[in-house]
DNA sequence: TAATATTGTTATGCATAATAACATAAATCA
DNA sequence: TGATTTATGTTATTATGCATAACAATATTA
């Protein structure tokens, strides 16, 4: 069994971003079967609980995600539940999300899972390490281009 | 327009992940595009020049993919005549993949183009910061469940 | 007031990814 | 050897993620 040659692949940052994110996306995924959410659902109820009142497109905005695309999570979030549209008064055009208490109870239960879960896959990693990437991280997220 | 709160998604290594991986993408998703590629078509391509002669079960599992979803991927290569499926005498169940001239002269100008991109995105950052992250992203990676 | 912009929505398409089922061929094993 | 199991490539199907166009209702602006 030949080892394959991917080192021309390996100059680059964004193949070693997306490998490595394959790993933890597997992992969460995973974690959160059980709660019946999946990534997007997820991060859209934990952005909702941080930020009750928020409207769909700054959500979608904080998401990166097309405002098209958050309605069916937000749909989907609501039918269950864990969370409100509420009308604006002052904008007749806007829903102010919000948090059910249920959408509560599910965001503590999952924050603690997810936690423990990337904690343990990240075990063999220096933690000072995993604030270094995460430093180095956020200066590629603002190097997108289109944005002072 | 107040600020939005995502510092508890922020504590998520996959989170930061997930957003850098992003920029990147978008910006590579434009560098393939005068090339008529996508990056999986992308990578296979490299990963086909670089290892001549390997099979489909094999480049399907050092791109993390599934078989069936690599069928269309090669089929795409070959219709372009970029590259070729030729039966392996000794395993006439399998397809040696290799380059054609075109292939190799696309992988040279992409190799090229996909470079310059990168580093132009990335100038802002020290290259041994983006070395150390890369060395903490493998250990990611190899922090993969069900591979001792 | 008229023109323009924003919010949420529907519809649509493309790309990525996972699974089941299958034909062909190879390897194993009894 | 022959029977069973495994590997390779394939088709079909489905779910998910992500982008764009077009639109109604409402706000903003000129």
């Amino acid at each position: 069994m030949t080892k394959i040659n991917d080192e021309t692949l390996r100059t680059f940052v964004g193949y070693h971003l997306k490998r490595s994110f394959n790993v933890i996306q597997s992992d969460l995924i995973e974690t959160l079967r059980p709660f019946d959410l999946r990534m997007l659902t997820y991060s859209a109820l934990v952005l909702i609980v941080d930020n009750p009142g928020l409207n769909q497109s700054r959500l979608s905005q904080i998401m990166d995600i097309e405002r098209p695309n958050l309605v069916v999570i937000i749909d989907e979030l609501e039918e269950r539940e864990l969370i409100t549209r509420e009308r604006v008064p002052t904008d007749r055009r806007s829903y102010a999300l919000h948090p059910t208490e249920a959408g509560r109870a599910l965001y503590r239960e999952t924050l603690d899972a997810v936690t423990r879960h990337e904690a343990e896959l990240l075990s063999g990693i220096a933690p000072e390490q995993l604030e270094q990437m995460k430093a180095t991280l956020k200066l590629i997220e603002s190097a997108k281009k289109g944005q002072a």
